[in-house]
DNA sequence: CATCGACCCTGCGGGC
DNA sequence: TGCCCGCAGGGTCGAT
C-alpha cells in the first residue's frame, strides 16, 4: 500500500524522534513480523543506538552504532506509530521497540503481515555502505546517485508492458500501482505498451512524471484511502484528492472528460485515459508492417 | 536471464 | 441479516 512518498513521510517523521534513542526493549507479537532472511533475532537489537533513519524506495533503514542495520518493509498496510507507552496497542500490532523515552514507545503495526521489520548486514556499494538486500533493489528517482540514463536504457531493453516495468524494484524503486497509473496517465502513456517500443523521449517524459506525480504526493503527506495508511502520528496525508487516473475509473478525464477505465492485467488492476493514452502510439507514417 | 502466475494475509464493500 | 466473491497501496518464489 504504501509507496515512496508515503513510506517518505514515515520516514520524516520516524527521523524527528528517533535518532539517538537506544533500544532498551523489542518485543515480537506475530511471528510474521520478522523476514525469514533475518541475520539475527530482532532482540539482538536491545542496546543498540538508533542512529540515521533511511529510506530506498519503499524499504527504511535504521543505522546503528553496529556493522548492522534494522531493515523495514510496510507490504500493504504496515505502520510505525510512535505511541504514549501507557495506551493499549492496537491488536495489529506486531513488534514494539522500547527505547530510553519514559513517555512513547515506537510501535510496528500491520493488519495483513505482508511487512516486516529484520535485521540485515551492511556492505559496501560504490563507496558507500547499504544493507545487503539493497543489491537486488536499484536506487529510486530521487536518490542522488540515481542514473537517470542508465535507468532509460534498460526500461527501453525490456519487452513488458511499460506499467510492470515500472513496478519493477530492480530496475528503479519507490513506484507502486497508485503512482505508475499517475505517472503513465501525467506523460499520456497506455500502460500496456511495451516498453522498448518507447521512443527514449517517451521514457523520458515518464520518468519526469514519476518524479513530479510522488513531488507531489509527497507535499500531501501522502496517498491515504482509509486509515491503513497514516504518518508516525496516525494521520492521514491527502494526495487522493487529486488523483487523476488510479480509482477513478468512470469519472471524467480531466484532460479531455472521457471515462477513465480499469482494467485487469499482470494480477493488478490499471486505470488510464482510453483518448489521452492510446494503445498505438499516435500514427507512424511509412512504417511497414507484416511479413 | 526474463516473464508470468500463484501465493502469502486480513478486512471491506457489493451483490445476491 | 448473512454469505460469498472480488478487491486492496506489497514482494517472493517456482515453473516455463
Amino acid at each position: 500500500m504504501p509507496e515512496l512518498p508515503e513510506v517518505e513521510t514515515v520516514r520524516r517523521g520516524l527521523a524527528q524522534w528517533l535518532p539517538g534513542k537506544k533500544i532498551t526493549d523489542v518485543e515480537v507479537l506475530h511471528p510474521r513480523a520478522t523476514n525469514p532472511r533475518s541475520i539475527a533475532p530482532l532482540i539482538e537489537l536491545r542496546g543498540a543506538r538508533i542512529e540515521n533513519i533511511n529510506r530506498r524506495g519503499k524499504f527504511l533503514w535504521f543505522t546503528l552504532n553496529r556493522p548492522y542495520v534494522v531493515l523495514a518493509h510496510l507490504g500493504m498496510s504496515g505502520q510505525f506509530l510512535i505511541e504514549p507507552r501507557s495506551t493499549q496497542p492496537s491488536s495489529h500490532a506486531r513488534v514494539r521497540f522500547t527505547v530510553n523515552d519514559r513517555r512513547r514507545e515506537l510501535r510496528f503495526i500491520d493488519q495483513r503481515t505482508f511487512g516486516w521489520v529484520a535485521i540485515d548486514q551492511l556492505v559496501m556499494e560504490g563507496g558507500e555502505e547499504i544493507p545487503n538486500s539493497f543489491q537486488r533493489i536499484a536506487r529510486d528517482i530521487f536518490d542522488e546517485k540515481f542514473d537517470r540514463e542508465e535507468v532509460i536504457s534498460r526500461i527501453m531493453k525490456k519487452k513488458r508492458a511499460i506499467k510492470p516495468v515500472l513496478l519493477d524494484q530492480s530496475l528503479m524503486s519507490g513506484v507502486g500501482n497508485i503512482y505508475a497509473d499517475e505517472a503513465l496517465w501525467l506523460a499520456s502513456l497506455h500502460p500496456e505498451r511495451s516498453a522498448n517500443s518507447l521512443k527514449r523521449e517517451e521514457v523520458d517524459r515518464l520518468l519526469t512524471s514519476v518524479s513530479r506525480v510522488m513531488s507531489a504526493a509527497l507535499k500531501q503527506g501522502g496517498t491515504s484511502f482509509d486509515d491503513l495508511y497514516i504518518n508516525v502520528n496516525g494521520e492521514s496525508g491527502y494526495f487522493d484528492v487529486e488523483l487523476e487516473a488510479y480509482g477513478q475509473d468512470g469519472e471524467p478525464c480531466s484532460r479531455c472528460g472521457t471515462e477513465i477505465r480499469r482494467i485487469a492485467f499482470g494480477n493488478r488492476s490499471s486505470h488510464f485515459c482510453p483518448r489521452c493514452q492510446p494503445r498505438r502510439p499516435a500514427k507512424k507514417v511509412g512504417t511497414k508492417r507484416g511479413k
